[in-house]
Parts: C-alpha cells; structure tokens; sequence
RNA sequence: CGCGGAGUAGAGCAGCUGGCAGCUCGUCGGGCUCAUAACCCGGAGGUCGCAGGUUCAAGUCCUGCCUCCGCAACCA
C-alpha cells in the first residue's frame, strides 16, 4: 500500500520587497505541517514560491534600470535565503515567471475561453494617463477627485479586457461550501465569504493591456494575463498539470492552502470557481491565519514596523523564533509582536523550563550515577502521573495539528515538560540520592530523560535542530531512530547509557532594555500611538552621532494645510522647506485646526522617504511633541523656512 | 456612510452548543538546592465595555448604545 499523500502550499509571496515576520510565520506553519506529516508517515508535499508578474514589478525594474526578469531574480534569491535559513524544506518553489508555469496559465485560459467562460469586453475606470494606471473608485473619491498619485487629472477610461463569467459557477459554489463546513476556516471567514457570494459575484477582469510584464493571453498579445489567473494558478501548475505529471495525480487535491486572511476571498471564491470550470476538484482546506501586528498595527513599510526576520534570525536561533511563532500566536486570529514578547517567550518555555530540564536532568545523572542512564528499578508514587502523560500528551498534540492549532499543540507538549519539572520537585532525587535509595533514583532519573525524549519527538516538526542537540546530550544521538514517532513508547532509551553533560541548547536571553521596558510599562498612558511607540522602541538602542547627522532637520513655512477628506487623523500641508514645496500628511488633526497653522515656522524631517497616506505622498515629517493625550507641534518663531535644525 | 473584528485580573489572551470566571506573564508570600538568578507550592487581583431584555440560570442568546482597531495603500 502506497503512503497516504499531504499536498500543503503557502500563498506565493510577491518580490516587490523583501519578506518580513508575517510571511515567515505562514511559512514556517506550512513547514512544520509538512515535517509533521512525514513523520507520521504521508507522502507529504510543500510548495511556495513567487508571484512575479505585474505592472508593480515591471516599474520598479524599470526604476532599477533592469529587466524585470533579472530584477526579480535577485530578490528571489533573498527569499531562498531566508528559507534556507529558517530550515524550511519546501518540496517546491514556483516561479510565476517560469516556462513550466506560463505554459499552463496560457493552456488554462485557451481552455476556459474555448469553454465560454471568458469572453472579451472592456474595462471601464479612473485612468491618470500621465501615471499610466487605473485606479478605483473609492481611491479617486479619497484623493478628492484627482489622481491618487500624481495629483493630476483622471479620465474615465475604457480598456479592452477579457472576463471570466464567475457568477455562472456561483450556485456550485455555495453548495460546495455548505457541503464541506471544513473547507473555509475559520469559520468567521466562510460566514463572510457565503455573504460576499450571495450578493452576486462581478465578471473578474482578468487581462490588461496597460502594461506589459505578464504572461501573454494566448492568440491576443497584447493583453497580458492579470494577477488571479496567473498566481493562483501556481497550485496546479508546480504539479505539472497537463502535462501527465504524476504529481498532480498524486497530490491534487490539495489538502490546505494557508492564506492571509486578506486573500481569503481570491481562494475561496476565484480559485475554486477556476478549478470547476476546469473540472478539477477543490482543495480540501482553505485556512486563513491572522495577522502578526506590530504596536497593534498592521506592519507595513510606510508605518516602518517591518519585523525583519533575517535580523532576528542572527541574534536568535531559529528554532527559538520557529518555537515562538507557533506557540505565542493563534493561528487564525491577529497577535501581537514586540521583541520583548519574543525575549519572554524564548526564556521562559525553552530556556527556564525545556532547556533547565534537560540541564538539570544531565546534571543529576551525571552527579549521582556517574553519568549513566540506569534501568528504572523501583517505582515511586509519583510516576503514574508523568507516565501517563507520555501516552495521552502524543494524541492530545495529534488532534490539535490536525486542525491546525499549533499553539495548542505546543501547550500540549508542555505538558509533559511542566510535569517532568514538578515531578524533580515532588520526588527530590538529591534526597533519595543520600538516603542511598538508588533504585527509586534509577527510575527517577530514568524518567525524567524519557520524558525529555518524549518531548523532543514530538517538538521535532517545529524546531528541527533542536533534537540533534538533545540526543547528544542525552548519549543516544547513534540512535536516530529514538527520535521517531513511532519511539515515542516509554523505555526507548536503554539502560546503561552513557549521557554527556552539555552548555545549556537555549541560554536565557538577558534583555538589557528589560529595566527601562518595565519603566515605560507603567508609565505608559492607555492610549497608543502607533508612530511614537515605534520611535520610542528605537530609542532602546543608542544611535551614533553619525546616525543622528542622517536625519536631515529643516525649518519648514506652512503654505497651505487642510483636512484630508475621510481621515479623521490627517491634515495635508503644503510646506516651503527653503526652495522647494513639499507636500506633508501628518496624523494631527485630532489637534490642531487647519486654518491656525498656516504661516508657521515648523520643524521638518526633510529626508524622510516619502510614504503615501490615504493615497496622497507625504514627503517628509512633521516633528511634534507628545504625552499622554497631548501633542504640541514644534514651531519655529526666529528662523526662517529653509533653515538647518540641529 | 458601509463592511469586518474587538472590548474578560497590571499586561496579553481562552472561554464551542448558557450552569459556581480560566490560562500565560507579571506581582506578593513560602519551599527546594539537581539546574540556565532557574524549578515547585500558595495568595492577592475581575460589578466579564454600558444599558435594557429572554431565562430557574448569561462573558456566553436578543436589542440599543459607547469605545478601539482593520478594510478602500507595495504588504502574510
């Protein structure tokens, strides 16, 4: 009998930057799955990859001065960089941009157009000629009437596009899902989804002709195939379908496709509209995990609150970080992230309690029996507990993974490690070792180093360096197979085994901002603010004078300033820094009144990258004075515009 | 405006089909000495956002209200 089969994916990640925390999190949960599944014997398949078409990807090579192809291929190496780093051991990586891939989109779409299911018909919106983009409604509403971008003129515009007919496979489509509670999770996404469905689904818009870096629509060149087709098609394609690879035999359905929660309904709705009309069937499981938030906001480059896992990666173990993904958030819900989370989660589980164990365990062993495993020789009272949970603790851990739960999964895992802590405490093996009770000590001692690889086993999936290091120490690192789940029985290790005492495998992390974090804790007003929690977090480490010279500080005039419309946070200023006028989006409007700012002196970050707010590009900051509820814009009386701040 | 989410101990969160309010961290007190200033035990601390309602019984269901967050921004 041939293995049962897995087949898991990540969302395609899109190389317009490189990858932060949230996309490691989504991929170290698939990792782990896959890792998971193995051991228990499937034929299990992980496939990730990049998502690299698009008008996005085309400019910013263009910017770069590069083919889009080569521009993109440097980024993609980053990726894989990444993923070599944090031991993900993905079975595939996908290439929108490769011929194995192409190919089949472009098959795909002959197919579903010789079907009906396409038709060719024009695209109506917001087009800035000068910007050469559309936009929606809403974002030309938001900029007030104007060009998100550029300020200038949008025409309504038609472009020729193809469409696909979604509403034909709608009905199906609900049926699908009433049928299958399971297939979108959780289940406050398929309660969205179900509404979104039922209000009836829009013609999608598949094709563009307004830029050129995708793949071309067959027999119509110059229409390229637009995100939804091309990207999600990467589930199949990666599997060779059409081409009688016996993957897609083998693995297709897949059995998850992890998600953020923000392209739920490309998967939910798009992609298995798509596999019905192909004749395919659906993927077992769409499963929407949360946000990782940063400072309770959503981590973005404009807010500058990327987490940037490869920093992270070199200052902790990516055991320790693969650990504290799965374990502190709840797949499926937002959580929060700050290092000091991270420093407290690695020091009390891994450290205090995981690491401890062992180090305390090989510590007793080697002081009391010379350094040896002996065989268990008299029970004590206290064993039936630990030992049961040896049997119990494996399922527990089983069902939750099953549904995806891996902080329950590790909760459950800790089980045994809380206990075999306790369990030292309860049986004192430094007494039974000067009563000379040697036999209770034996089973003791024997005990505590099953239950250290009982919990191993089991931690495996999620942290696989990790075994290796506590099979040294423990004398059984020759016998991998100790590691296996199917090992997982009490009374693998065997008697007379000779352990090796070793550093501690995760030392306690000595956060040197601890005091001063627990300073700012208590004197923290309730409200928060995004921008300034993130300026103060920097603020925990010094910066040289040199880093403080790149700041450049300017003494700006305030030309004009108005509300931004449908922002209740955002006046746009129009500053004269010297020369040049600058527009400025800063979030103070909960403070001051537009009209009284006009004619001020202020203080301006002249070199700040620009980010766009509601659309509109900020070019530079305003600095201002803040505590608690209360915010003072710093104003300049003497000086005048243009002027150096120092 | 709309849609979605959330308001439960100092912080972060669990609480599914209604039945004595839980977990982790922190804090206070105690224990132990094998260990990575760690481990073990115990205590304090909550009118479960507000107001109504249904019920023998409501964080848990219903109605209204308040507050916060997200969506319309390159971004899981």
């Amino acid at each position: 009998m041939s293995k049962p089969t897995y087949y898991i994916t990540t969302p395609i990640y899109y190389p317009s930057a490189t990858l932060h925390i949230g996309h490691c999190y989504t991929t170290v949960a698939a990792d782990t799955m896959t890792r998971y599944k193995k051991m228990r014997g499937y034929d299990a398949y992980f496939l990730t990859g990049s998502d690299e078409h698009g008008q996005k990807i085309e400019r910013a090579a263009a910017a770069a001065g590069m083919e889009p192809i080569r521009y993109v291929d440097g980024i993609i190496e980053t990726f894989r960089e990444l993923w070599r780093k944090f031991d993900i051991d993905y079975s595939d990586f996908i290439r929108t941009t490769q011929p194995r891939h192409e190919e089949v989109v472009q098959k795909i779409f002959r197919k579903l157009k010789d079907k009906g299911d396409i038709y060719l018909g024009a695209y109506e919106g917001h087009y800035c000629v000068s910007c050469e983009t559309f936009f929606t409604e809403t974002q030309i509403k938001d900029a007030g009437g104007v060009c998100p971008d550029c300020g200038g003129k949008v025409d309504i515009v038609k472009e020729e596009s193809y469409f696909f007919k979604l509403d034909n496979y709608a009905e199906r489509l609900l049926r699908y899902i009433d049928e299958n509670p399971d297939f979108i999770q959780p289940v406050s996404r398929r309660n969205e989804m179900i509404n979104f469905i039922k209000q009836g689904l829009e013609d999608l818009s598949i094709s563009r002709t307004t830029f050129s870096w995708g793949i071309p629509v067959p027999d119509d060149p110059k229409h390229v195939i637009y995100v939804w087709l091309d990207a999600l098609t990467n589930y199949i394609s990666a599997l060779g379908y059409t081409k009688n690879d016996e993957r897609f035999e083998r693995y297709w359905p897949a059995d998850v496709h992890l998600v953020g929660k923000d392209i739920v309904r490309f998967h939910t709705i798009i992609w298995p509209i798509m596999l019905m009309a192909l004749d395919l069937p659906l993927p077992k499981k769409v499963f929407a995990h949360g946000w990782i938030l940063v400072n309770e906001g959503k981590m973005s480059k404009s807010k500058g609150n990327v987490v940037d896992p490869m920093i992270l990666a070199d200052k902790y173990s990516t055991d320790a970080l693969r650990y504290f993904l799965l374990r502190e958030f709840i797949f499926g819900t937002d959580g929060n992230y700050s290092e000091d989370i991270l420093i407290n989660r690695i020091n009390v589980d891994l450290a205090n309690d995981f690491g401890n164990l062992l180090s305390r365990t090989t510590a007793m062993i080697t002081k009391f029996q010379g350094g040896i495993i002996k065989a268990p020789a008299k029970k004590t009272e206290h064993d039936d507990e630990l030992l049961e949970l040896f049997k119990t603790v494996p399922e527990e851990m089983a069902a939750c993974m099953e549904k995806l739960e891996f902080h329950n999964a590790l909760a459950a895992v800790w089980k045994i490690v809380t206990k075999a802590n306790k369990y030292i405490d309860e049986c004192a093996p430094w007494a039974l070792n000067k009563s000379g009770n040697s036999e209770e000590l034996a089973t003791v001692l024997y005990n505590l180093a099953e239950a250290i690889r009982i919990s191993t086993i089991l931690l495996t999936p999620v942290m696989p360096n990790t075994p290796a290091k506590v099979f040294v120490q423990l004398g059984i690192e020759d016998k991998p197979e100790l590691g296996e789940w199917q090992a997982l029985a009490y009374g693998g290790i065997p008697a007379g085994t000779e352990i090796h005492r070793g550093d501690p495998i995760f030392p306690r992390i000595e956060a040197e901002t601890e005091e001063t974090v627990k300073v700012e804790k208590k004197n923290k007003p309730q409200k928060k603010d995004t921008k300034n929690e993130q300026k103060r977090e920097n603020t925990d480490n010094c910066i040289t004078i040199d880093d403080f010279a790149k700041v450049e500080l300017k003494v700006g005039k305030i030309l004009r300033a108005e509300k931004v419309e449908k922002a209740d946070k955002l006046l746009k200023f129009t500053v004269r820094v010297g020369e040049e006028e600058r527009t400025i989006v800063s979030g103070i409007a909960k403070y001051y009144d537009p009209a009284e700012l006009i004619g001020k002196n202020v203080a301006v970050v002249a070199n700040l990258k620009p980010a766009k707010l509601r659309g509109i590009e900020s070019q530079g900051m305003l600095l201002c004075a803040e505590k608690g509820d209360q915010l003072e814009l710093i104003t300049i009386d003497t000086i005048d515009d243009g002027g150096r701040i120092r």
